[in-house]
DNA sequence: CTGCCACCTCAAGTCAAGTTGAGGTCAAGC
DNA sequence: GCTTGACCTCAACTTGACTTGAGGTGGCAG
């Protein structure tokens, strides 16, 4: 395929021309040429944006991100951080399904009122030692433009 | 207990003074008096606090929490605002545990490359329509003043 | 009674990850 | 050759949840 400018890689991707040039400004990635002012992308763009997306999905900053790529722009993942990160998503993983299951207890229990509630009281004493670590992001609807 | 002060109520909760004040100012907790210009809680703030903790926790926003107090300062927590609240984190802790999985796998595959990896490719394509959701917050360690 | 210092107020700053807006430019179609 | 419209730049704004800083005040130990 043949360079892409900022529109075609928006459409293919679906990340906004705005956001694209964030990224450039950021170095997360970098357009190969211009055609007067327009940006011109190599088609390897994409599959670099969707790296990109899979380390934000995985809780990675940009910051983080910038630095998995070498200067020449090749992926360079170190395989203890996947595995630091994999461990970081279990224990989240832990923390929401104590949270999970609290919630639905609470929603169910016949208790007169929340707080009369062992389990639940139980779950907010763990919270307020921030034994829940920090705020679920709620996963919201992807909007595509 | 007796009325408590901003400093009192700060080392029993760890929550800043900072934060009590921001919080007093949105409407999520409450003084009962002064003191001079220092502000007296009553001991229930203890009980409150841990409770927005639990809804932060539970990703909450805390205008979201601010409406879960009657005017009065009685909880009021809809029991199906709660199950919304256990499923969205089930859908996340799905996501996570496949996200964790890519990870893990990531780390071990012995391809040259990631991008060689037909599982790692799978996941960044995933990742790429935006089916893993927003980033993990990946719970950083809480401090305690 | 006096001085200290913890607490106060109010405005502004921080952080991440972008988005928005005003005003400029240029490749292409007519 | 001129218009058009898609892109461009650069700065400023957004959101959420707080924190920080400068300058003020008053309860209470001495």
């Amino acid at each position: 395929m043949k360079d892409m400018d900022t529109a075609e890689v928006a459409k293919a991707t679906g990340v906004p021309a705005s956001t694209l040039r964030y990224y450039e400004e950021k170095g997360l990635i970098a357009s190969i040429g211009r055609r007067g002012l327009k940006r011109l992308f190599d088609p390897g763009i994409v599959d670099r944006l969707s790296l990109i997306a899979l380390g934000r999905a995985a809780g990675f900053s940009l910051d983080e991100i910038a630095g998995m790529f070498t200067p020449e722009g090749e992926p360079r993942i170190d395989r203890s951080r996947l595995e630091d990160k994999a461990d970081d998503i279990d224990r989240t993983i832990r923390q929401l399904a104590a949270m999970r299951d609290g919630l639905r207890h609470a929603a169910e229990c016949r208790a007169p009122s929340h707080m009369e509630c062992p389990t639940f009281r139980r779950l907010m004493r763990v919270a307020a030692r921030g034994g829940l670590g920090e705020p679920v992001p709620s996963a919201p609807p992807r909007q595509v433009r």
